[in-house]
DNA sequence: TTTCATGCAAAGGTTTTGCACAGGC
DNA sequence: GCCTGTGCAAAACCTTTGCATGAAA
């Protein structure tokens, strides 16, 4: 965990940006919620429970910041607010995918990467140059398929 | 084009509302602009051209209205905006997706519906019930591929 | 007359920005 | 001391809501 710790210390220092405290506090935040999506406001409170002065401004120019990097990963599920993901990017540097429950809002995660031939037919049919991808599938869970059995 | 409008305007008063002129006017200016993806704005300022005396209000009530029926779709591309286009849905209610390009914004549109063998391996995988999904690919565009070889 | 639609202005929620101060090199 | 990072508050931005007016059935 230290490890990525320095990695992205390493990042940053790249491109002339430091690994404030507060900076670290974020990343951590982010590190110990990797399997969830928070909001900045969310990363706010969590970090806020570390380090009581920190300011909003501060998580969300944080957050900026580390999404032009792509320490972490900014996405979208319709709900009106940017959610953060600690980047956990395969080796072609593409997202992984989401199933979203419209019934619970739950997100399943799908770490495969399904849309290879995909890409080549998109690649040849319009001529265009990929660099990442996004997929949201949106259903029912099986919790929620369930209960809608029996109303 | 005509028969659409009556199309909306039955399915409208199917749930008790009506086919206002102002309502016809939103309709009529997203379906002059199939191709593209309209904001809230857009299309408020392209309705204000023809009846000057609407109000931002109203263009969003009518966008939420359309949308809740499916007469329209909202979709978000990551600009802060929702964005809205005239459903043109296959039988299975899916969406079409989208070709981002990083460079100059535009929006290329894939009608085809790639995705059936994936819907069938996530079913089995994760036990969800897939009613939806959305897919944009983000690249770049022949012409931005083209300008970035001739720095 | 009763109901729904609308314009305007205000409020709401999220994110960004301006500015002065603090802190490390 | 200089430069970056930071907190606070204000602003910006998109969208929703309240309310009184207006049109329609």
């Amino acid at each position: 965990m230290r490890g990525v710790i320095g990695e992205v210390e390493e990042k940053l220092r790249a491109h002339e940006y430091k690994m404030t405290p507060k900076r670290e506090h974020v990343l951590c935040v982010l590190l110990e919620n990797k399997d969830k999506h928070l909001s900045a406001e969310e990363v706010y409170n969590l970090v806020k429970k570390k380090v009581p002065d920190v300011g909003l401004a501060t998580v969300y120019r944080t957050l900026e910041l580390f999404s032009n990097f792509d320490i972490i990963q900014s996405m979208d599920f319709g709900d009106g607010r940017k959610r953060y993901e600690f980047s956990t990017e395969d080796k072609d540097g593409h997202r992984h995918h989401h199933l979203i429950c419209v019934k619970c809002g739950k997100i399943i995660e799908m770490n495969e990467d399904l849309l290879e031939d995909l890409e080549e037919r998109v690649t040849d049919t319009y001529d265009f140059t990929i660099t990442d991808h996004e997929l949201k599938i949106f259903g029912k869970c099986r919790e929620c398929a369930l209960k809608m059995k029996k109303p």
